[in-house]
DNA sequence: AGTGCATACTCATACGTATGAGCTTGACTA
DNA sequence: TAGTCAAGCTCATACGTATGAGTATGCACT
């Protein structure tokens, strides 16, 4: 079958008998500042539109027009947390005009963006450091983290302030009369200083921080999570209430908590950090911390427009649902 | 700050005394046809890598080249199941060295698809036909649709094989002594093609369809759930087994009767379709017929090189898990 | 009739790359 | 000493668009 081009401006120039030039400045609007007639314009505007013509995005590009692309580095699909930021960020870019490349963290990943020649780059992901994209920066490109972790040297860092909330999450859950505050995460560089500002808010609202409290949630299996709350339960003094580091390892706890016979919040209460969709809909509703997707999103739009080399810290919101309630075992004990 | 472009043929040329057109067939390796000097051809290919060039894609997409890029369409980001499909497109994308320019279905966003003079279209949807998108089949632009619905002129679609699918389920269910099998749904068209097959799959078991067991899930808000079941508890001749549309319906089902004191799947079976994340974690974890996504993506790939109009149907995949057991209730009815 | 000048355009070039055709240099042959 | 030929290059052009500079036409004024 014969692949049909969109007509070029010369194509159109050529049936109206007109110079591709005068084509070129009536579609961009300023033939009047050379003189043309606005009946020659709107001839050659009519057919532009009856003909369904659309400017070359590479012609354009070559001649040194921003490209109205921006590349988005993402590494793991499978979070749901990254569908809405994805969501979020092309929304964003629709509104503008703009269109977003996808691509992931590899070497010819990274290529394909120069070959591009996109506008700006962000990267969605903590602790992940392309190899390569360091260049990208120095060679001039805004480059926007959104996530936690070492930023690059020349890029704007974005992400939730994980502090403040966890802050949040601890008083609320002290406030609930909990004492033994637990912490179960994955070993990765995000979750260590998760765990490092857990300790924190635990002393700052006076509370004791238990090292075996601090549980790592080991694999990717359907049985890991039993295993921690196999470790959890083990513990001399059980914590009353759990901090996970993500909420899909949260979800897992539930899931898993319920198995081995103990009610959720009655019996230990749990709480997530990001408010997946899922957190809405588990048995009970996961209390959790949400991230600021959105504004997170819009500041990175802002930040590649803008040029700044920043840290922008945006407040997350605690989302307060059905999986954490006032303590009754340990109410006494000082 | 400068704002440095890497370098061009030309920029190299110049600095190696030697011609931009050498550098072109040095650098795309038919150096030799012209007569070139190993010695050249190696001084030109080390100076673009020390100097870390990049063939800009839009000259080369100005002089007829295929763009490697792909549009890709999604119109609702939240559905989980998105974010799995654009992550395997992605995976395949990189693979051969593809990009994914990832936009909504307005009409500015395909347009801007139109002048990047992608080499194809994938549209991740059922039921939705963006305004304009027939224009590019008809130009000669492979299109391709991953899911169900009215196919486009010209495009080729793939998506699950729900009948099949649907029939195993009914099939399953049936197996374990079901004989009232209920069917919770939005009401959009998709569903109400599976609804469809869902009667005729249970005449196909010999089982009565009863039209008030055909329950519409109404609304987007954490009470839609609490209704449907409220309006299936209500029923003279109550289901004990449902089949969901959708499995953020199911998952919403489960917590729905959860909370209305029900337990799943001893007092009734929830099965879902599709097979989200957060299928696995839920409690009980919710037997679904997975979609095939990574075989759905693979075939989209397969498609949009091939250049067939065809209708790729694609079996999914029953994952028994835990939220439909044996019937007791009914056992004896005939 | 020649000059000035506005009107309504057209021409030519550049962007970065690929490629058919042309050019220079030196060695070898007649 | 001119002629042939191959080796090893360079030149010129096209792709689609924007834009500074140029050009043809008509009209008024002296």
């Amino acid at each position: 079958m014969l692949r049909i081009a969109p007509p070029t401006q010369k194509q159109i120039a050529a049936r109206l008998g007109v110079s591709q030039s005068l084509v070129s400045r009536a579609l961009s609007g300023n033939a009047r500042e050379i003189g043309a007639t606005d009946v020659t314009i709107k001839k050659i505007q009519r057919a532009a539109t009856e003909w369904n013509y659309q400017p070359s995005a590479t012609a354009l590009a070559l001649l040194g027009a921003p490209t109205r692309t921006i590349g988005v580095i993402v590494k793991n699909f499978d979070d749901p947390y990254f569908g809405k930021l994805i969501g979020a960020l092309q929304s964003l870019a629709s509104d503008s005009k703009h269109s977003l490349l996808l691509t992931g963290p590899s070497k010819e990943d990274l290529s394909g963006l120069q070959r591009h020649r996109v506008d700006g780059v962000i990267m969605a992901g903590s602790d992940f450091q392309p190899e390569g994209l360091t260049t990208f920066a120095r060679a001039g490109m805004p480059v926007v983290q959104i996530g936690t972790g070492t930023a690059f040297p020349g890029a704007t860092q974005i992400h939730m302030d994980e502090k403040s909330g966890i802050d949040e999450v601890v008083h609320y859950l002290a406030g609930l009369g909990h004492r033994e505050i637990g912490f179960v995460a994955k070993e990765a560089g995000a979750n260590r200083r998760r765990a490092e500002m857990l300790r924190h808010a635990l002393r700052a609202c006076g509370l004791y921080v238990r090292a075996k409290s601090f549980v790592s949630f080991e694999g990717t299996d359907g049985q890991a999570a039993e295993r921690t709350v196999k470790a959890l339960l083990g513990l001399a003094r059980m914590p009353t209430a759990v901090v996970a580091a993500e909420d899909s390892i949260a979800l897992a706890l539930l899931r898993a908590f319920h198995e081995a016979g103990l009610r959720v919040p009655q019996d230990i209460s749990i709480a997530g950090i990001d408010d997946i969709a899922a957190s809405a809909q588990s048995i009970p509703p996961l209390t959790t911390l949400r991230q600021p997707i959105s504004e997170m999103a819009a500041a990175a739009f802002h930040a590649i427009g803008g040029r700044q080399h920043a840290r922008v810290s945006i407040p997350g919101k605690l989302m307060i649902r059905r999986s954490c309630a006032t303590n009754l075992t340990h109410k006494i004990i000082p």
